[in-house]
DNA sequence: TCCGCGATTATGTATAGACAATTGGATGCG
DNA sequence: CGCATCCAATTGTCTATACATAATCGCGGA
């Protein structure tokens, strides 16, 4: 019962608190431990791994925070929800990542009006139709190219200084997310053809491949933004990388 | 100097950590610390605190966790980059959501071989070249329609037992996934134009723009993996919903 | 001047112990 | 038997300490 762990795989010399969760982890995902199984006690790891509470906790607490386990008080941890393969994408800053490259960051406002929902995109962002909204079309250019085209609508009920705002100094996403930070976003990933008017922008061929990524932000509730910035397919890509059991940062890069 | 936290919000009767948590995310999410800016060391947390070097370490690994803080030995921990929106994409499993959505799910391999590595796929998941890999292709059906095309490669150093399955029952994805748990995944995202072959096995038309999602896993650091799936634009498109603030679980869907 | 190397400093990991908070189960009372 | 109460098990938070590890800084020698 005091007995060495089970699993030490070939070159186990990682520390301790990793080698705990790697083998905890391993249980949950390959199903010995199915979704409801009692994970454990602290002080039963304490005397199997041979080591003191602090580190068994930060394993288990991690696991929680991540989701892969739920804990009680007197009822002990019992495993959550089963491997769903989650993946981070980062969504840069253009600017940012602009500046990280060496690269030449600008953008120019092609349309800025102050409309009213129509009943379509009322439905799709859970406004009543008829609701105020900025309409903003940027195009972002880097080092002189287009890369990407950007529609965004902005709640003016939610933010109203945004209706005086004439975007010179940053692009609408930037300066709305120094503003109203968001407490929750969905996201669509998708790919389309260009047409006409989306190859004129991005320097394209009609047809060709687009990456659409269309991110709806709200806070606290309230609905914020919804931006849909077309990538060229051929000149950009979104990356993510992910650790599941997550202390390993999930570090993650995108091309904007 | 050793002076109690500028900012105690009103009912501030949490706990220690999560105060100084919330003190250190506020300074860096209004940007009172821009990126770069360097977070007090440890110790002076502590004095400014008054608490004990594990509390404030506690803190500070995880903002660097969530990706808000960059640590380094000696030379101290200083504020990331900001402004990067994080979008959890789950993926699920063809099966699973099929099942989800009440549709009949099925698979065909087109293609199934014992192969050496080329040296570009080398370079890209990181194995020498000549490494021994199955690779297979399959096609993915929801109701008798082609719902992705799917290229794998499988590492047979790291899973043996895959040369001599005939994946019958399971996909590979899904057979894999119950055999070795990943630890480790990068993801990346792309729209290209359906060339002749993936048109005839995805029914599309030359040129349609196709979603390519392509995942490397690792276990421990050794490969497992590459899959390349590619889903028709038109039909598919990847679902992501997250919460910025990192505790609460990022929970999300995706239409495989 | 430049390079290598050690000293210093901050973080990373771990220990042992302590007390608080929550809650499931046992106990005892009406 | 039903219900309130107490107890004990388990997790949550925190302290004080120790040693390992990495990296910068500055010193000394070539």
């Amino acid at each position: 019962m005091t007995e060495a762990p089970l699993k030490v795989p070939a070159g186990a010399k990682q520390h301790l608190y990793q080698r705990i969760r790697d083998d905890i982890e391993a249980r949950i995902m390959s199903g010995e431990w199915p979704p409801g199984h009692r994970v454990p006690f602290e002080h039963e790891l304490m005397a199997e791994y041979g080591c003191s509470r602090m580190t068994v906790n930060k394993v288990l607490s991690t696991l929680a925070a991540n989701g892969l386990i739920t804990r009680r008080r007197r009822a002990g941890s019992v495993v959550a929800e089963p491997s769903k393969e989650r993946a981070v994408l980062e969504i840069q800053d253009f600017a940012f990542d602009a500046a990280r490259t060496g690269s030449i960051y600008r953008f120019r406002i092609l349309h800025r009006a102050v409309e009213r929902l129509d009943s379509t995109a009322a439905q799709r962002i859970g406004l009543p139709a008829g609701s105020q909204v900025l309409s903003v079309v940027t195009i972002h250019l880097i080092d002189g190219l287009p890369g990407a085209y950007e529609e965004r609508l902005i709640n003016l009920a939610a933010v109203p200084e945004a209706s005086e705002e004439a975007f010179v100094g940053d692009p609408p996403g930037t300066w709305l997310l120094r503003r109203v930070p968001w407490t929750d976003a969905e996201h669509i990933v998708r790919a389309v053809n260009a047409d006409r008017t989306l190859a004129r922008h991005l320097h394209l061929q009609s047809g060709d491949a687009c990456l659409v990524l269309e991110r709806r932000t709200w806070q606290a509730g309230t609905f914020i933004t919804e931006a849909r910035i077309t990538y060229p397919g051929s000149r950009h890509h979104l990356v993510g990388r992910f650790s599941p059991a997550g202390q390993g940062t999930p570090t993650g890069l995108a091309v904007p």
